[in-house]
RNA sequence: CGGGGCAUAGCGCAGUUUGGUAGCGCACUUGGUUCGGGACCAAGGGGUCGCAGGUUCAAAUCCUGCUGCUCCGACCA
């Protein structure tokens, strides 16, 4: 490619709306353009390495099986009707009518669709299993698009489905997906940890997120800081928080005038925070849920969530308070009893505490001394917690490390609500009608793009892994004024042949500095330069973006020797 | 949905307080000099100042109402 011809309009300053790092190195490198919020062109340069991420997922996910195929984006309403998720799923659908008024969607995902089909064509557990994914753009209007490709409403992912007899099968298939995306964000230069996540409310049972580390990522994620175990922090793991304190004595109840919260009670009663139990008054649907935690903790919410399941998740009003007999600021387990309304759930680790504080149940009045599990009564006892930076591996017991990751990928064991839902059933051996047991894997092709440059780049621009670079080297004729310069980066650019496709000749009428800027810009894996040492003697200079490192080599012998850079790039992953 | 901010040339911005011929830098075009880390000189092209009303002799500027974008938060396979 000709840089000349190449349509990567480079801008010397970034628009200001980017905030994140791979907005801004996307704008600037001519890499994307913006038509409205959330949805973009993706230009020759961007396209190049979104089709080689894409080539590689392909690849990867061809192996275990799979098939790749394609749907359609405009979706009947009443597949998602049958499933109720043309309700649940709200604005965040783009739906649109056609001249006869009948309802579409363009599709956010594509369980109804994928279940649909599988069920027009298979009918018996001889067909089973059925493997299947498509790569396209997914449609979803979010809140609030932002940070570029990272969260956008038009996005590419890759979406796959598979289909088995039972949950023995299916797991089998979740396996060999999850060592597939395990190869491929390897393959695609990240650094990543697939993390054990909460299932969410769509049902099912196991599933792992793919995260890439970056501090700009959206997600917490808990990985241990000696094994391989990694969670997101709403998932749920054992708790693993000893308790050092032996307490003997009777609660008894004190006054805390006037503190009503956490850090009041405990600066008021000298106690550290830690041994204070935390009242948090949540409406699950109709139900008022009194979650109790530590009082250094989170409530997981999305875990509060599925243990009841529930549609909708809020604080409770005043009235609910009021109706419960709970007095905010002052609310403890301790005297309350559970009805069909109204429920007590309480954190493991709560259970294990001794000689803590906790809320009187009447105004200014607390409890001192109390051990949940012997002054509690009747409650029920859940993992209700975020993971924090204070709990230890449950698999090692090494400490926990938490960072920011970006979703790049989730597996996902369905089983068989979207099967059940739609009819989706096979004829087992002894010709009974049973439903399919799904999985379905899911990869954010954009937004993986996205996380590389999150993850590597310098002030100078992108630093793209070898694997996914737009193309893997550049030549920079330093001067186009000289022929024989010229001359020189047009034969070595023509010698190329097998790998042509992947280097630019930066034929433009530029200066030096400007192509080398841009070079560092856009991220080539490796530049090779012809100028005056050239002429001088006979040596280019070849300089890998990656390490800074410079070499210079006889330019008979340049090509060669890029090559070999590459391939190392490559076998390293870099 | 709550709370901020913004909307003037492709990009980045000034001008709005105090109404009076629409500006600057970059980018772009032409000519010349320069040529290994975003050069310089000269001459150019490009804007119904987000939209719709209103006030006024006169509105980018004041008033009203929209719309869009954006940031923080809430939300999220």
């Amino acid at each position: 490619m000709l840089a000349s011809r190449l349509y990567s309009p480079t801008l010397r300053e970034i628009p200001a709306e980017a905030v994140v790092i791979s907005h801004k190195y996307m704008l600037k490198a001519g890499m994307i353009r913006k038509i409205v919020g959330g949805i973009y062109v993706y230009l020759p340069l961007a396209w190049r390495t979104l089709q080689k991420i894409e080539a590689i997922i392909r690849e990867e996910i061809n192996k275990t099986g799979a098939q790749e195929i394609q749907m359609p984006i405009i979706h009947p309403a009443e597949i998602w009707q049958q499933t109720g998720r043309w309700a649940v799923y709200g604005d965040e659908m783009f739906r649109l009518q056609d001249r006869h008024g009948r309802q579409y969607c363009l599709a956010p995902t594509h369980e109804e669709m994928i279940t649909t089909l599988v069920h027009m064509d298979t009918s018996s557990y001889k067909q089973l299993p059925v493997s299947l994914y498509q790569i396209q753009n997914k449609y979803r209007d979010e809140l609030r698009p932002r940070f570029g490709l990272m969260r956008g409403r038009e996005f590419i992912m890759k979406d796959g489905y598979t289909f088995d007899k039972d949950w023995e099968g299916l797991d089998h298939q979740y396996q060999l997906m999850y060592d597939a995306y395990t190869r491929i964000f390897t393959r695609c230069g990240l650094h990543f940890r697939p993390v054990l996540a909460d299932s969410g409310a769509i049902g099912g049972s196991t599933t792992h997120e793919f995260e890439a580390l970056a501090d700009s990522g959206e997600a917490d994620v808990a990985y241990c800081s000696h094994c391989s175990f990694a969670a997101n922090t709403e998932a749920v793991v054992p708790n693993t928080l000893p308790c050092s304190i032996h307490n003997e004595k009777e609660k008894e109840l004190v006054a805390t005038p006037g503190q009503h919260t956490i850090e009041m009670v405990c600066e008021y009663l000298h106690a550290p925070v830690a041994q204070s139990v935390k009242a948090v008054v949540y409406k699950l649907d109709d139900t008022v849920v009194l979650a109790m935690v530590r009082g250094d903790h989170e409530v997981n919410e999305v875990r509060l969530q599925n243990l009841y399941g529930a549609a909708t998740v809020g604080m409770a009003s005043d009235e609910d308070l009021a109706r419960c007999g709970l007095t905010a600021g002052y609310i403890s387990p301790i005297g309350l009893k559970r009805t069909k309304d109204f429920d007590i759930v309480v954190d493991a680790s709560v259970m294990e505490m001794q000689d803590a504080c906790c809320g009187g149940n009447q105004k200014d009045m607390h409890y001192i001394h109390v051990n949940p599990a012997r002054d509690f009564g009747d409650v029920r006892v859940e993992t209700i917690r975020m993971i924090t930076a204070d709990d230890v591996c449950p698999e090692c017991g090494a400490p926990i490390v938490i960072k920011k990751g970006i979703e790049v990928g989730q597996v996902f064991k369905l089983g068989t609500k979207y099967s059940e839902a739609l009819g989706c059933t096979y004829l087992d051996q002894n010709g009974k009608s049973q439903p399919m047991v799904m999985g379905c894997y899911g990869i954010g092709v954009s937004r993986t793009m996205a996380a590389a440059i999150e993850q590597s780049h310098d002030d100078d621009g992108i630093i793209w892994p070898a694997a996914i670079a737009p193309y893997e080297a550049v030549i920079v004729p330093a001067n186009n004024k000289d022929e024989a310069v010229m001359a020189a980066a047009r034969s070595l650019y023509d010698s190329f042949e097998e790998k042509s496709d992947e280097v630019v000749l930066d034929d433009r009428n530029e200066r030096a500095g400007i192509k080398f800027k841009d070079a560092d810009l856009i991220g080539y894996p490796v530049r090779v330069t012809i100028g005056k040492k050239w002429q001088e003697s006979g040596n280019v200079e070849i300089r890998i973006r990656r390490t800074g490192e410079t070499i210079e080599v006889p330019l008979g012998e340049c090509k060669d020797k890029v090559m070999e850079i590459l391939a190392d790039l490559h076998a390293k992953n870099l």
